[in-house]
DNA sequence: TTAATATATTACTATATTGCAATAATACTA
DNA sequence: TAGTATTATTGCAATATAGTAATATATTAA
């Protein structure tokens, strides 16, 4: 494997390796969301659900557009919940196995 | 989702989330290598490589055996072979967009 | 036992990330 | 325009991670 792709693939994935970040998207497979509904869902801090989304947005996982005085988050990046699925599956396995 | 898969999930994404440990993992996927072959391979400093190999081993990616003074590591969670070549393909795709 | 090879660990510095509180900015509404 | 709701940003302290050099450990061979 070559460097380049190394480096950008890593990127991309500690882009979402975050509790936060995860449960985000999670929320957003559905559909999009405003931040303050994300915000209630999650139970967490505006500021902190705001970094994290911004975070997202700038490694293109995310994308929003304004409507009023909200603005709506959505998964820009397909591909991502298909990685997640594969993270999710594998987590499960180790929990059963562990039983 | 619930909060303790999240952070779970995040444990996993986090350790594989580092070009050197991805290039690892790409080594291995074909079979096991000793350290001494996978510093060689990657051009790395022994001590980073050896690191590098005992973060993944704790998370459970990875395992070895002692085969005399050589160590062979072999990818012992299958599964994230299937994550990384998800995040290869939105790699792979991205760059393609791009051009 | 000594030397050589292979791997792991430690101590340290530098850098990055996280979470927080406060505040700024934006867009509605009265 | 003033006030309010919604979201973003900033500055900071705490913690985590990365990289390095030096050293330790384990195994084999002489």
């Amino acid at each position: 494997m070559d460097r380049d792709l190394a480096e950008h693939s890593a990127d991309i994935l500690k882009a979402v390796a975050h509790p936060i970040r995860l449960q985000i998207i999670e929320l957003l497979k559905k559909e999009e969301m405003c931040v303050g509904d994300i915000v209630h869902e999650l139970g967490e801090k505006q500021a902190i659900t705001s970094q994290q989304l911004n975070i997202m947005k700038n490694k293109g996982i995310l994308a929003c557009r304004r409507e009023g005085a909200k603005v709506f988050y959505r998964i820009e990046n397909k591909n991502v919940i298909k990685v997640l699925a594969c993270v999710y599956d594998h987590c499960k396995a180790e929990t059963r196995s562990k039983k």
